[in-house]
DNA sequence: TACCGCTAAATTGTCGACAATCTAATGTTT
DNA sequence: AAACATTAGATTGTCGACAATTTAGCGGTA
């Protein structure tokens, strides 16, 4: 998932992009080692742009380095899956109180619209797009919120571990049929501005995807 | 303010921090174009490492980058104030709760002793120390909410925004007398465990800090 | 005068080579 | 045999040079 807004200019940028892509997809195993030398011919950059798209991995917490050793991709754990979900339920509630307070009415509108489509797809079956579907509806959310920082914290930074979590824990989308009611339920409080019902709404449903995935993970 | 645990290895460390002293404390004009040549030489050292430094500054949220043109240091707003005060507010008080709950209590007690000595300073009238012991009070409890992400997102991005517009907008300290008080509460919700009295008051304590800004500044 | 294209200077992006550091294997000593 | 020192190999860190892009100034044209 690369999100629309942003688009590569150079060429480590492109990598960027790429190497993020491969982390989050698993095709670059979690926890091995990421040799630049190797990188480089990999992705057929010199070494230079390798090291400054492994200092952004590094920056959105997908990879961990260590001077005058190496940058190894981070390993996923039960641990790690409840502080980010810790961190994600705080931020993102905090979005959509800020989401029902700052978005104007026609973001509203559209998301709504958003909403509608996704419901003609859940009701089709077609699980497919829902993953898709789910991001684009947080993501509207968070930069509904009008805030910068917090806009950077999650799409830079947590989104893409969540995405990590999600795909290589092998859950295809999220619980389709009863989060959709959930989507639901929070754009109406945001349509209502009510600040505080949206936050609450926000944070319980990010709780219950938490719990989702526990549960198939057997922790 | 270096935070004492972290220590430059490589040349791009040392001039990462370096750099970041100077922008936090107005040395480096707010708004202002780092030019990649003109820091090489100043800090003598490649323009490759004065490139790694502007990368982790820009992740730190204190310059901003555009592809093929450049960095600039970021201004100072009271939109963006009052948006870093904002998501303080609900991280630091986040980290309350989560140092309530996972704070050992050997740690509770060093923060402790680091209040009492904090309590001598300010009624022999150190306000000098204050500043920094703020600063130390604070990094213990989102140290001790154990949360990787959460201890990152504080410590290497908003800290420093923070100290960015208090230095630059002639604050040398927090409201000496009454952010007293409030942090001895703070502790004492931590010491009986109570996470969300914790996270009440650190919030709070946030909130007055904000207005104290904005009086100061009559926004 | 205002607008557009062009050129030249300056700045950023990229590259390959060299230096510094770590790692692992080998050999030495107790 | 175990612990330590040494050394060779590999990897990361740093550097200066070149390429690509932007910016500003100049001249030309409507």
């Amino acid at each position: 998932m690369t999100f629309f807004t942003e688009q590569p200019i150079t060429a480590a940028d492109k990598t960027f992009f790429q190497l993020r892509k491969d982390i989050v997809e698993g095709d670059v195993e979690a926890g091995s080692k990421l040799s630049e030398t190797e990188l480089s011919t990999k992705y057929a950059v010199s070494r230079a742009v390798v090291r400054e798209a492994i200092n952004r991995l590094e920056a959105s917490h997908l990879v961990e380095r260590k001077a005058n050793v190496g940058a190894r991709v981070v390993t996923l754990t039960a641990e790690g899956l409840l502080e980010l979900y810790q961190v994600r339920e705080s931020l993102e509630g905090m979005a959509a109180r800020l989401a029902a307070q700052n978005m104007t009415d026609h973001e509203i509108a559209d998301l709504q619209l958003l909403l509608n489509s996704h419901s003609d797809k859940v009701q089709s079956g077609q699980t497919y797009y829902q993953e898709a579907g789910d991001v684009d509806f947080h993501y509207r959310i968070i930069l509904g919120s009008k805030n910068k920082h917090l806009i950077s914290m999650l799409t830079d930074g947590i989104y893409h571990l969540v995405r990590m979590y999600r795909v290589q824990l092998g859950m295809s989308g999220p619980r389709v049929t009863t989060a959709f009611d959930e989507h639901k339920h929070i754009v109406q409080a945001i349509c209502n501005r009510d600040a505080e019902l949206a936050e609450m709404l926000m944070r319980r449903h990010i709780l219950y995807s938490k719990s989702s995935i526990e549960n198939k993970l057997n922790l």
